[in-house]
DNA sequence: CAATACCGGACTACGCCGGTCCAGTTACCA
DNA sequence: TGGTAACTGGACCGGCGTAGTCCGGTATTG
């Protein structure tokens, strides 16, 4: 089914909450408009320690700047147009890949008889490509039906091509 | 990781061998150039069951024709060139999609909150044109150096299952 | 100094996938 | 006509990865 770890998605919930939160919520106007994750958790629904361990791994992979201490918290490293769903994936899931057998490991057994190995690079490429073509921006849009949205229409309707 | 089924990669295995094994071994120049499940595990190593298994998947899906019976066997119902890698997964893992939201069951908890729901729509399209974009006979290509060849020892084995 | 909040682990439970097996059915062949 | 080979459809079980939680540690603020 391809699926894609729900890590992954949470992960893009935080990020847009990121982005709408740093000039319209809890901290905006201070010199670092900083969010926490009880504060994300709360807006988002999802639980506290899910979030933190979301916000942990965006950190690692330089998503997400963070500030320790109290009054500490996190803020985007890069506005959402220039992060990838590759990007979310790569820092959640780890590196993109659809079968053991592309990493150089020596996972598979039957490598002798193997017809196709080395040839789903080809299928990985592109998907990866897919994945890099949208940005956090795309997938933002202009789809929250309530709730969720700040009365300023400074969100451009990005080029999504034939939506609904 | 987004992770593709170990399945998947079988089947594509084996829809190639049975895509080769059609005019080099077996019982080419038969009426019906099918080929066993036995016959396909010996030739590439794959547990017979679990061949069994892939092929019932991709006959399920139309992507080969059975004949039940005896001197009975598989064989493509198109040739590779006409079978993407989506068709591919589609019949082993079942629809592409990367995430339980984007079908209508109401798995997400926090739909009223979730910031991209329907988004992933977006990267689930994306994905899907790139997985139909490849075909098998692509992924084939003229990548084994010369273990696939056929020349020597894993051939005659399974041109006479009987050598088991 | 105390409170807040990130950091980096480890740890557990659940669900799904990979793999196997069995009984039933169909078709060829002797 | 009976035996055999092979597909068919299902159930079954173990292993692994993910989801989710928690804890001790550290840094910063007031």
């Amino acid at each position: 089914m391809l699926r894609l770890s729900k890590l992954t998605d949470y992960a893009v919930v935080v990020l847009i909450r990121l982005a709408d939160g740093d000039r319209a919520c809890c901290r905006a106007g201070f010199a670092e408009p900083v969010q926490t994750s009880p504060g994300i958790a709360l807006a988002t629904g999802v639980p506290e320690p899910t979030v933190a361990k979301v916000l942990k791994s965006l950190a690692s992979a330089n998503l997400v700047l963070s500030l320790r201490g109290a009054r500490g918290g996190y803020r985007l490293a890069r506005p959402l147009s220039a992060v990838s769903v590759a990007d979310v994936i790569a820092a959640v899931d780890g590196p993109i890949a659809l079968t053991a057998c592309v990493d150089g490991a020596g996972g598979c057994d039957v490598q002798g008889l193997c017809a196709v190995k080395g040839r789903w690079d080809l299928v990985n490429d592109a998907i990866r490509g897919a994945l890099e073509s949208i940005s956090l921006e795309d997938m933002r849009g202009a789809l929250v039906p309530h709730a969720f949205r700040l009365p300023e229409a400074a969100l451009p309707a990005i080029a999504v091509p034939a939506a609904e």
